[in-house]
DNA sequence: CGCGATTTGTGCACGCCTTCACAAGCGCCT
DNA sequence: AGGCGCTTGTGAAGGCGTGCACAAATCGCG
């Protein structure tokens, strides 16, 4: 689940904004929250109940309720959560207030996907600068960004503002350019790459490794082949059944 | 962490190739146990330790050793796993022995770069179909197939075997598809599209959010902002740290 | 103004997962 | 053949997360 872990810090008694300590779970569902949030207020919903919400986003209401509970009392009991509020709150605590700087690493075929993908600048992401050490591709104009020479990754870090870094690059230069986002001062970085990276504390890297994805539900596919022998056979109980986040 | 339950198989003494009731955490590191063990392999290593094979996949070693022993003792005590046997086993019980079909419903700007990843086919997934509902669409080749529109889905699946559907759509049609991929036997679903998706029991559902990875970063680079203030900062701890797996 | 319907917030128990620590087992060297 | 070092496999403990069930709180209505 948890896809780093960082050096706590234990003598954090009276911080500046008094920063919620959350639960690792409940920071990967607080997105999911915001989305089901988002099209509520699309819809014209002043206020949504915690089983409501918790419908939309596809859990639990109590673990729901859980959650917000942890980022404060914003809710109204006999009402419900005012939507409004909770998204303002919610973004707070995310950081979507200032929208983030990304660079991306990597233009080859998924980079290239990432670059134009929408979900990142509808949700407060800005791609700012694109880079790769291919001679055939840097100078390349993609999605009104220029590719550039992953040389000048360190500058334009600084001149951006950049905070966030995307590594789509093959396995094999995925360490190096973890490296160089480090040493340019990332502190956050998504990696693509089908591989481990190694990076000092201080700073996170989460994953997306599409291949594993099919293997887990591969692997859910050959359990379910085996059970077929049974006679009784699995008992399709009714009740639909949801999804939930990752 | 988990992403789909299923309904549990209570009755299911003797089943016929004794399936092992792995833990779904452990499923879900066996791809990056297998990643590890291939890398190893084409290194020349024959037998590789529980140190070495922990250290090479990102996780902690007892983790390992415990998730191993879920699915037999393939080791030897003393020496280590045998890396050639260990892929084999694991293999097997990801169900990858045998290459697994694998439709893809919308070709749009992340489509396209799903369509032409490598990591698929190396991995033992083909990519045997492709689909959309836009007029432009079909009808072009693309990786060497055709899109086709997903009303020929139904038939698509008998034909080419498919077991597992990617969808690649906007938030919108994402439900719909989901319905038609379940409705012609699809038992496995990857998910890219930013909702909930209801599908009946049987069917697993994996998500995918480019999004949301990414707010979860910005959630921690915003944790971190708000610690600068303090004078004593992180102590960073010299010893190097390694991102784990999904 | 009081009562009931409704919904939040949370104490508690349970189960899963992780981690430690060590006994059991294997091979190698003398 | 025997002992020693190394590594696996696992019992036990602790922590984290989930879900139940209920008390507390708020609104609307008579």
């Amino acid at each position: 689940m948890s896809q780093q872990r960082h050096g706590s810090t234990p003598g954090n008694t009276g911080a500046v904004p008094a920063f919620p300590d959350l639960p690792e779970a409940t920071i990967a569902r607080l997105p999911e929250y915001l989305r089901a949030l988002h099209n509520l207020a699309e819809a014209g919903s002043e206020t949504v109940s915690s089983e409501g919400l918790a419908a939309a986003a596809g859990v639990n209401s109590a673990k729901l309720r859980k959650d917000l509970s942890h980022l404060g009392s914003y809710g109204t009991r006999g009402v419900g959560y005012d939507v409004a509020l909770l998204i303002d709150q919610i973004e707070y605590i995310l950081g979507l207030d200032q929208r983030r700087a990304v660079a991306l690493v990597g233009v080859g075929n998924l980079g290239h996907a990432l670059a134009g993908y929408d979900g990142f600048a509808s949700r407060g992401f800005r791609i700012v600068a694109l880079f790769d050490s291919d001679a055939d591709r840097v100078g390349k104009p993609l999605n009104g960004l220029t590719v550039r020479h992953i040389d000048e990754l360190g500058r334009a870090v600084v001149e951006e503002g950049i905070t966030i870094g995307v590594i789509a690059t093959p396995a094999g230069a995925a360490q190096a350019v973890a490296d160089d986002l480090v040493a340019a001062g990332v502190t956050s970085i998504l990696n693509f790459a089908p591989c481990v990276l190694s990076v000092p504390a201080g700073v996170d890297v989460r994953k997306v490794d599409l291949a594993i994805e099919l293997q887990i539900l591969s692997f859910h596919e050959h359990r379910k082949a085996s059970l077929t022998a049974i006679p009784g056979g699995r008992s399709a109980q009714p009740g639909n059944q949801e999804a939930v986040g990752s």
